[in-house]
DNA sequence: GTGAGTGCAAACGATTTGCACGGTG
DNA sequence: CACCGTGCAAATCGTTTGCACTCAC
């Protein structure tokens, strides 16, 4: 387990105990949750954080490059603490999620071929496309 | 211009007045637009089509991968005609969002290293990081 | 002609906001 | 002990849904 206080505080963030729960939360839960997620988690466990506040933290730690985010469609905002860097496939019919390993591991795995104004610190990559349930079903 | 009638019958979707104006305006605006942008411009033009419809529409065509679709954060869906491949650079901090061309210009441009158990027809890279503006605002 | 698609209004659910209180540094 | 951050509830905003009507095929 990471010292998550310490991580806090080196972007220059409290490390307040509903922080230090939402990290330890998306740690154990160990892949992409919604904030609604993250509270319905800490809630069942008797640690409850406000829905509110989760949305809140959420948004500072990724905003601070803590947690990964992935927006995998409208009102589906996944973060995940993430220890090993990777990608995320969506299927443009039924929605589901699944993670692609990135051979890299590093952050960023790619850069652009251009130059850009502003400094990269991610890049993420969303393949989109049919998963093979939905293929069966529709074949087009 | 293209022939969006024909593009359209050929995803098996009828060519219907509100599926073309919204494919003419996002062809026209020529950048990402949110429904509601698609909406907006669609009624000062007077050729309004009810906000619902527009949502609807922009789902189906995506659904059926006529339009390319960015999620660029909670409640910014972003729907584009795409003629050129390309991806994005999403600031962390104000999330400005602006276009990174892409070398390989065919779809997909890249493909995962791995298998995995769908047809992935697009991959979309989202560079994140924090934009030069911000970034001399905090020096974070 | 007939089913797919629209138009509208109301429901929904995710996310944000404002303000008084509490805990961290 | 000063602020930053929380907690809570209400407001907001994007998006979805249900149903009667219309139009493309």
């Amino acid at each position: 387990m990471k010292d998550f206080s310490t991580a806090l505080r080196e972007v220059g963030l409290k490390a307040t105990k509903s922080r230090l729960s939402v990290l330890e939360a998306l740690a154990e839960m160990g892949g992409h949750c919604s904030a609604d997620e993250v509270h319905q988690y800490l809630t069942g466990r008797g640690q409850a954080v406000p829905r509110g506040t989760v949305f809140k933290v959420v948004g500072d730690l990724s905003e601070q490059g803590v947690l990964m985010v992935t927006d995998a469609g409208p009102g589906r905002t996944l973060y995940e603490y993430a220890e090993e860097w990777h990608h995320h496939f969506v299927c443009r019919i039924c929605k589901t999620i699944f993670d692609v390993p990135c051979v890299e591991g590093r952050k960023p795995c790619l850069l652009p071929d251009v130059e850009v104004p502003a400094v990269i610190e991610e890049a993420q990559i969303i393949f989109r496309g049919v998963c093979n349930e939905c293929h069966e079903e529709q074949g087009s």
